[in-house]
DNA sequence: GCGTTCATGTAACCTGTTACATGATTCT
DNA sequence: AGAATCATGTAACAGGTTACATGAACGC
């Protein structure tokens, strides 16, 4: 439900085209809320069903058609009748949580290179996040102070998820282990517990 | 597919029955990855399918019979190709994160209270989480650092969360805003800007 | 010549949720 | 008397991904 929500979000600020909206979620920093076109189209044809949202064709000639949608008035009251919802927290989903779970039954080398590969990650959507906080700073704009908060989050996330995993890596390291120097332990397959047969 | 491999996760430290599984996913605390038992059932037929479990019925009285599932060799082999595989980041999807980018098209006072209202789920996680993170302090099993480690991530999500509210509140007050004390604005539509008919 | 961008859409599939179904026992 | 726990499962639906399909224009 709340994909239609976020697409009604985009059309806030002028009508847009599916393909407008699904380059705006495309864009990292563009939104939180991701979808592929196929579903983004999709959900477009539910609103207008809905009355949330009309189209009209913008005839143009060498490219395919583009399709205009805006918000109605029905659809901006929908927006405000679901920002009156309690909202839901997103779970912890992570593949990362669960393999912390049965350390003895993973390859602990392998995971060590993922810390690190995720790290980059982390610290490379922070510096891209940073930009576009920076020139929010200071705006007295409504719209700016919500997108500055929402920056700060996305932020925060990235950050902390970066610094963990150099604790992490601390904590796990072969020497914070007491492993042998050298010596790969980490596929070696336990004998026996827990299995049948 | 990552759901077969938490289910097999739970499955290394002894046999289970899909019943099981749900419980351990029910407790907060318990792991990583939420399911219904619904799922669960269906998803632990499959990895019987796949060879990766296997099943045994344990006959009871009064009650119905338990089907308990054990891992098997390849279900073990399994699990430590999936931690060679690179995880994917879990996405910010959230919300609060698209309402707030469009503040002036939403209500802003209820905004406000779901900010609280999230802060007080938060605080509560955080608590249920810090008395397991106690627990496991100072371990040198292998599982229970891994534990450790992703308690820790979970209680910085609960704590970053909360502290974040209360920025937002501050910012998002009524009169860091400048709104005039004891006017409600914050459902008046606008007229015209971006929409058609 | 080849990949990318623009621009729309459909179909099949996978994952996850909600609701339905059953039935004895134990707790309040 | 009524609710919760134990224990399994199925069916329908909702949300999201992947792959297929088309076709012109533009940059390298």
């Amino acid at each position: 439900m709340s994909l239609q929500h976020a697409i009604l979000v985009a059309l806030t600020d002028g009508a847009k085209s599916g393909y407008d909206i699904a380059k705006q979620f495309d864009d990292s920093t563009g939104f939180f809320w991701r979808a592929r076109h196929s579903q983004i189209y999709r959900e477009l044809s539910k609103l207008k069903d809905r009355g949330w949202a009309i189209s009209e064709e913008i005839v143009q000639s060498g490219k395919p058609n583009r399709i205009l949608f805006s918000i109605t008035k029905a659809g901006r009251s929908g927006l405000v009748e679901w920002s009156r919802q309690p909202s839901d927290v997103q779970e912890l989903k992570d593949d990362f949580l669960v393999q912390l779970y049965a350390l003895d039954s993973i390859d602990l080398k392998a995971l060590r290179a993922n810390i690190i590969a995720r790290q980059e990650r982390h610290r490379d959507h922070m510096a891209r996040y940073q930009a576009k906080y920076d020139a929010l700073e200071g705006s007295s704009d409504l719209n700016d102070i919500g997108r500055h908060l929402a920056l700060e989050v996305a932020m925060i996330y990235e950050r902390e998820w970066a610094e963990w995993g150099d604790r992490a890596l601390e904590r796990l390291s072969p020497s914070a282990l007491g492993e042998l120097a050298g010596a790969d332990t980490s596929n070696i397959v336990p004998i026996g517990g827990g299995e049948r047969r």
